[in-house]
DNA sequence: CTGCCCTGCGCAAAGGTTTGTGCAAACGTT
DNA sequence: AACGTTTGCACAAACCTTTGCGCAGGGCAG
C-alpha cells in the first residue's frame, strides 16, 4: 500500500488523527498506553510523517541554502563539508545553488530561496555582484543571511572572513625576514573584495617595510593557467624577483608551474609563499610555506552564525574574522 | 505586509481562489481579461506561490538528493558542478547529504530522502556499504535512484561509471609501450568496487603483456599521505620499479611527493601515469601523463539518466560506462 | 454534595494551493 | 422558440499535519 498517513493510523486504532499526532510527538496530553499503541503501529506500518504537510503547517521548510559562485577544487570542498555537517547536526538540510559568477543567476537563486521558504542562506558572492540590493527580497522577509569568504562590506547581516590585511602581512613579513626585497605578487579576481583587500595589504606591508611597490611585480589572474602565465611575465622583469607571494591555492599552483617550467629551484633560486588551507602546499617538494587559514572553520563558523540568527540567539550582525597562522615548510 | 497568498488576491479582486490559481497557471478556463487583471495584481503585490503548499498539493518536492561519501577536492567538485547545473536546468533543486563513508549515516540519509519526498536520488556509495538493501525504502516507493562512480554491481537501478578495466589497460599498456616492465601500482580503498575493478584490470593487463604481477609492487592507500608512504615502500623494493601507475588523483599526488622526496627525476629516472580528470596533472612539471575521464561528464550523465527515469522516458535500468582517453604529457 | 481541577481525547480550523464538479449565463443551431 | 453547447467562474474537497479549544469523566477538597 501507499505510504501510511496519520489518518490511516487513526482509523485503524479508532482514534482521532490529532491524538495520533500528539502521541507521535510525545505530547503530554496522551496517555502512556495509547502512546505506545500508536507508536508501535506506526513502527509496524513504517510510518514516516509527510514532511511536505509538516512544512506547510509549520510554515518552514527545514532547508538552508548555500549560494556559491561555483564548485572549485581548492577552497570550497572543505567549506562545504563543514557547512553540511553543521547544518545536518541541527536537523536542517542543505540545498546548493551555484551562480556561475553571474549576477543574473544570483538573483534567480535569491528568488528560489524565497519560494522554497528556506530558513537561512549562506552566501559566497558571485564576482559580478558589486552591491547587495538583490538580497532585499530575503532580508525583507527576515530570512537570516550570512555572507562568507567572498563578501562585500555591509552592516545588515553577519559575515565570516579572514583578516586579509593581516594574512598578507604575515606572508610578506616572512619573506622580508628571509631577506627578500623583490617580491612578485599574484592576485585573484580584482572584482572581489578579498582580492582588493589582500592587494591593499600587500602594498601597505611593503611600504611599512620600506620596500617600494613595483607594478611590474604584481599581476591579477583568475585561475591556475592565467596565474602561470602572469608568473612567467613577472619572472621576466629585471631586476628579477627572488620570491613569490600567491594569494590563493590556484595561484600558488600556477606560480609553481611557471617556476618549474623555468627550471628554477625552490627555494634556492626563488622562494614562494602562499595563502592556503594547507592541502595543496603538500603536493610539492619542498612543501610550500604558507599562511594557513581553515576553509573548514570558515564554513563551520558561517553555519554556526546562521543557526544562531535563526534561533534568534544572535540579534545584531556579527562580523567574524578568523585567525590564521604561518606554517613554515621548505619553500622560502 | 506578509507574503500575499492566492486568497488575498482573490479577496481583492472579488474572485474565487481557484480562479486566481487558474489565471496564474494560464488555464484556458479563465477569460483573457480576468487573467491579465490577476497577473497584474500578482505582479504588483510581488506574489510568489507558496512552494510548500504547492508541494503538498502536488505531492512532490522538486528536490533531487545527492548522496555522497564526502566532499573531496579532486573528483567531486566537477561532478557536483555538472549535477547542479543539469538539475537546475530542469527546474529541480539539489540537496546534498554526506555519509562520511559510514553505512549508518547513509541509512539515515535514505530515510531523509523518503521524508522529504525527493523525486530522485543520485548516489555515490559510502565505502562501508557492501550491499544495497538499505535503499529498499526508496525503491519500494518507486523513487528513481541512479548510482555513479562508487557503485556496487546491481540490476535494479541505472548506473554511471567508467570502464575500469579498460582505463587501467590504457595506462598500463602505455607504460609497457615505453618499455617499462617493473610497474608500481597505487590503489584506493579496497572496499570499493572501483578499486577492486582497477586492481583486477591491472593484474589482468600485466598478464596479457606477459609481465608477472608482483605483490610487492602494489599497495592500497586511502589518501595522498598514505599514498606517499606506500609509494616510498614500493620504491624501496628491489629490483626497483621504473614506473608508477596511480588509480586516482589523490594517489598520483602522493606518488609524486614520494618521488620528489627521493629526488628522482620524472620521467628520466621514474615514470608516472595516473587516472584523472586532468586538473591535478597540470600542477606539475612535467605535467603528468594520464588517462582522462571526465568527472563533469559522469555527473552530467548521471543527472540526465535520473531525469530520464523521473520523466519515465527511461524504463529499464541502464548501465552507462563512459569513455576515457590517453592524454600524453611529459611524465612517462 | 457542590464546585473545581486534571486527564485524555475529539472536533475543527488552519496552512496555501490545485482540481473535479457544478452551475449560470451567453451563445449557437434547428 | 426550444434545446444543446460553450464559456467563465464558484464551490468544496483534497493534500497531511498541527494545535487551540472544548468536553466528558474521574478525583479531590471544602
Amino acid at each position: 500500500m501507499n505510504r501510511p498517513t496519520i489518518t490511516d493510523i487513526a482509523r485503524l486504532l479508532q482514534l482521532n488523527p490529532s491524538t495520533i499526532s500528539r502521541a507521535l510527538n510525545n505530547h503530554p496530553d496522551v496517555s502512556p498506553e495509547t502512546r505506545t499503541r500508536v507508536q508501535e503501529l506506526a513502527q509496524e506500518l513504517g510510518y514516516a510523517p509527510n514532511q511536505l504537510a509538516v512544512n506547510l503547517r509549520k510554515r518552514h521548510s527545514g532547508l538552508i541554502a548555500l549560494l556559491v559562485s561555483e564548485m572549485n577544487m581548492f577552497f570550497n570542498p572543505s567549506v562545504f563539508r563543514a557547512i553540511e555537517q553543521e547544518v545536518y547536526a541541527n536537523g536542517y538540510h542543505l540545498i546548493i545553488l551555484q551562480s556561475n559568477n553571474t549576477l543574473n543567476r544570483e538573483k534567480q537563486n535569491v528568488q528560489i530561496c524565497r519560494q522554497l521558504a528556506v530558513e537561512g542562506v549562506l552566501v559566497s558572492l558571485a564576482s559580478e555582484a558589486q552591491e547587495l540590493s538583490h538580497f532585499a527580497p530575503l532580508l525583507d522577509q527576515k530570512v537570516p543571511v550570512v555572507f562568507f569568504d567572498r563578501i562585500l562590506p555591509q552592516n545588515h547581516s553577519c559575515s565570516v572572513t579572514i583578516d586579509d590585511v593581516e594574512i598578507t602581512r604575515l606572508a610578506v613579513q616572512h619573506l622580508a625576514d628571509k631577506g627578500h626585497r623583490r617580491i612578485g605578487g599574484l592576485f585573484g579576481d580584482p572584482n572581489l573584495t578579498i582580492t582588493r583587500e589582500r592587494f591593499r595589504g600587500f602594498k601597505q606591508v611593503l611600504q611599512e617595510l620600506d620596500i617600494p611597490f613595483e607594478e611590474k611585480y604584481a599581476a591579477f589572474a583568475e585561475d591556475s593557467e592565467q596565474g602561470s602565465q602572469q608568473a612567467l611575465k613577472i619572472m621576466a622583469q629585471q631586476p628579477a624577483i627572488t620570491a613569490f607571494f600567491a594569494m590563493s591555492d590556484e595561484l600558488m599552483v600556477g606560480a609553481v608551474q611557471a617556476i618549474e617550467q623555468k627550471r628554477l629551484r625552490i627555494p634556492e633560486e626563488i622562494a614562494i609563499i602562499g595563502i592556503s588551507d594547507g592541502f595543496a602546499p603538500e603536493f610539492y617538494n619542498p612543501k610550500i610555506t604558507h599562511i594557513r587559514h581553515s576553509g573548514y572553520e570558515v564554513g563551520a563558523e558561517a553555519a554556526r552564525l546562521l543557526l544562531g540568527v535563526i534561533r534568534e540567539e544572535i540579534k545584531d550582525p556579527l562580523h567574524v574574522q578568523l585567525a590564521c597562522r604561518l606554517v613554515e615548510l621548505g619553500s622560502v
